[in-house]
DNA sequence: TTCCATAACGGA
DNA sequence: CCGTTATGGAAC
């Protein structure tokens, strides 16, 4: 007799067999109902195994909540993988892998009443009934005229429900339910558009994607300049799958900063819009419902969304394409922190598809892949129109500093005189502000010198309360200096500004201009971002100032000068990926220029202009950078090379949060396997955030499994203190 | 998580 | 002595 493993919801964690009623089709992912003591509880089937002998019967199960399993095995294999991988509780998995809108019983489809004719009456009756109840009769009549249905609201709703209802008593019509969907695009019109004639780069590309569609074998990196065209592969791409029947999932970064690509797919499906599915985290529950359904029942066979949708419920799929697949955003920040890349890759080996992964600035550990021989490599070296690349300038801001009293302006004179020059032209300007973390660097205005860890080649961070400069790496402490250490210039301190200030610059400056802000502070009103981009896109803003939520996927044939006001900032946090996120920002951001008939051109403002990020982004050499920067993370053993995590303390007691950890840490210590690397335990970045105190632990070790192991295994032995929270993160993305 | 057994406590 | 409350282990 088998027996059905069920994990009980909850936060318990609890995990029990049942025993299988008769003729019961339980299956793993099955919600269902089960006995627990006294009382009756939902859980979810995780297994059907061997009834084992215990010195107890098992109880039987009581009934399923679904017919069918909600989550798919394949899915159940990824979540499974996924609660060991990352150390998560089963629970918190199932609830990433079933939404909340779904898990709950309370929602249901929508519905609306249609009228349907069963037994149209002879005319006999008909002319009676037009004497009699002439309200039935134009019913019928227009029923009748619909193809012998009709929603009842379109019939005037409340009013005629009377008659209606009368009808249907004397067996003319019938009122059914009909479920209707609640479209998130409801009313937007989408116009279908044709495939584009793909230019050899992409065509060669295509010709390989095929391939994989038809016999998977690995995962695909398309790396292809901005502008070359990576959409309309992914598109062809899904009509190919489309065509043989299979289905598509697209996964993109933060789907409400990229509504442009949405709109291409929803464009080019146009004639199949009720087979496309869009997820992301604006839905309301009843429309997350209502598409998840309708992917679950393979009534949608395209899905966009954003990382959740990594776990649609699609069968028989045909390519998993990851678009930016270096975007940071693609990491879950709170439990079960998956990448939804990462996932995605897993997710196509358990589906044997084909998976592609898509970027202008690929992420080294995808990269990586492809020189290891892990991925196919397929490079776009031409943009999609010919376009050329816009030309790049750099400005030291250490000179600009010089020619000003009182040290640099944020606009220094070439950005300035330029910006006159286009907007005169009544051409569009973007200005990016690289405005990164809370954590602060030292850095010289002078010469540009920032305070760096001798140990690990990254800057310190300067730490108000203690005077002291601290390696948010390995925990080295120095102290402050007070002049240079490189050219003496005692004006040595951080500076900093935000988009508020360069937008009240920038009102000096250019009285006549047209403002637009864009960063986390303006744009939270719902659609205020879709508003915005709208308006410059209709030229009634000449100027947009924003963060990095501007630097994405953007589209705008009229931005001829893109400008970055201060291109070190994110360069100088304690991150060992903070080079490579500066080379991808600034080759992302100089792409927002120059993408329709006039030229772009990017100034580039810096204090430190030879830092291979900025070198390298300015010759739009992605190759160039990812040697060098490959070969840094190789001499200090970070990633790709290994795998990083990281081990947090919170707690409102600044103390036990310190110790807790610091017996972590001893605890990881003895015993460490082969391969690892324990740091030491410090401060977190934001040390203090949301009134707990927050303490860090990085390890780096060479086998993702076997890190991961160590930690679960450690975790589980040293129960926190009540007070005190304990958070891994396996493959942290941030620090 | 909820339930239940058991211990601990305290008023009479 | 017995009812009330606190504590902790078990639930399949």
């Amino acid at each position: 007799m088998p027996a059905a493993r069920v994990l009980i919801d909850g936060p318990s964690e609890l995990v029990f067999d049942y025993s299988i009623p008769e003729g019961m089709e339980a299956k793993p992912g099955c919600r269902v109902k089960i006995p627990l003591r006294n009382r009756s509880s939902t859980g979810t089937i995780l297994d059907i195994t061997e009834e084992m002998p215990t010195h107890f019967t098992l109880r039987p199960m009581g009934e399923l909540i679904d017919p069918e399993p909600l989550i798919t095995p394949k899915l159940m294999e990824l979540g499974k993988w996924m609660a060991d991988y990352y150390g998560t509780p089963m629970e918190l998995v199932m609830r990433a892998l079933i939404p909340e809108s779904v898990r709950q019983e309370s929602h249901s489809e929508k519905t609306r009443k249609v009228v349907h004719i069963i037994d149209q009456p002879d005319e006999e009756t008909m002319d009676k009934l037009a004497k009699r109840a002439p309200r039935q009769h134009l019913i019928l009549t227009l029923v009748d005229a619909a193809g012998g249905q009709m929603p009842l609201a379109d019939l005037g709703g409340g009013s005629v429900t009377a008659s209606v209802k009368s009808l249907e008593k004397n067996g003319y019509v019938e009122l059914k339910d009909e479920a209707i969907r609640r479209d998130p695009d409801e009313g937007e019109e989408f116009l279908e558009d044709q495939p584009l004639k793909l230019n050899p780069d992409q065509a060669a590309a295509m010709e390989q994607v095929i391939a994989q569609i038809d016999q998977p074998e690995k995962p695909m990196l398309m790396h292809g300049v901005t502008g070359s065209g990576k959409t309309e592969v992914y598109l062809q791409a899904a009509q190919r799958c489309i065509d043989l029947g299979k289905s598509v999932l697209v996964l993109l970064p933060e789907i409400s900063l990229t509504p442009q690509t949405v709109q291409r797919f929803k464009s080019r499906f146009a004639s199949i819009q009720d087979q496309v599915a869009v997820l992301h985290s604006h839905l309301s529950q009843g429309e997350r419902f209502d598409e998840w359904h309708r992917i679950r029942t393979s009534k949608a066979r395209i899905v966009i969304g954003a990382r959740s949708a990594v776990f649609a419920p699609l069968t028989n799929l045909g390519i998993i394409i990851v678009d930016e697949e270096h975007e940071n955003s693609y990491k879950q920040d709170s439990a079960p922190r998956y990448h939804g890349r990462d996932l995605a890759v897993l997710r196509g080996h358990i589906e044997n598809c084909a998976v592609l992964l898509g970027s202008a600035t690929p992420s080294l550990e995808s990269f990586h892949n492809t020189e290891s021989g892990k991925y196919h490599l397929l490079t776009l070296e031409e943009r999609a129109d010919n376009q050329s690349l816009p030309i790049i300038r750099i400005i030291d801001m250490r000179i600009e500093g010089k020619k000003h009293k009182g040290g640099p302006a944020i606009l220094s004179d070439p950005l300035r005189g330029h910006m006159e020059k286009k907007l005169a032209e009544g051409e569009q300007v973007i200005l990016f502000l690289n405005r990164r973390g809370f954590a602060r660097s030292l850095q010289c205005p002078g010469c540009g010198h920032v305070c760096e860890c001798r140990h690990c080649a990254l800057p310190m961070t300067y730490h108000r309360a203690e005077e002291r400069l601290i390696c948010h790496m390995c925990g080295h402490q120095a102290i402050t200096p007070r002049k240079c250490p490189e050219c003496g210039d005692p004006a040595i301190r951080f500076q900093g500004y935000g988009t508020e200030q360069v937008e009240g610059v920038l009102k000096k400056c250019f009285p006549q201009a047209r403002l637009a802000r864009i960063d986390t502070d303006t744009m939270r009103r719902k659609n205020a971002l879709r508003d915005t981009l709208r308006a410059f896109h209709q030229r009634k803003i000449d100027i947009i100032i924003g963060t990095q939520m501007i630097a994405k996927g953007l589209h705008f044939p009229n931005v001829t000068l893109v400008g970055v006001l201060n291109a070190d900032l994110g360069l100088h946090v304690p991150d060992f990926r903070a080079g490579e996120r500066t080379f991808q920002l600034l080759t992302q951001v100089a792409g927002r220029a120059g993408r329709g008939e006039l030229e772009g051109e990017v100034i580039i403002q810096t204090f430190t202009p030879h830092s291979p990020s900025i070198q390298f982004a300015r010759h739009h050499d992605f190759l160039g950078y990812a040697d060098q920067e490959l070969e840094f993370r190789k001499q200090f053993g970070y990633p790709p090379y290994t795998h990083c995590a990281l081990i947090g303390t919170r707690s409102n007691h600044e103390r036990r949060a310190e110790f807790t950890l610091e017996n972590l840490h001893q605890r990881l210590k003895t015993d460490l396997p082969d391969g690892i690397t324990l740091g030491e335990p410090m401060p977190a970045a934001l040390t203090k955030a949301h009134g707990q105190y927050r303490f860090q632990l990085m390890l780096l070790g060479h086998s993702a499994r076997g890190l991961s192991r160590h930690i679960n295994k450690i975790l589980a032995q040293t129960p926190p203190p009540e007070d005190v929270t304990i958070v891994f993160d396996m493959d942290a993305m941030g620090f």
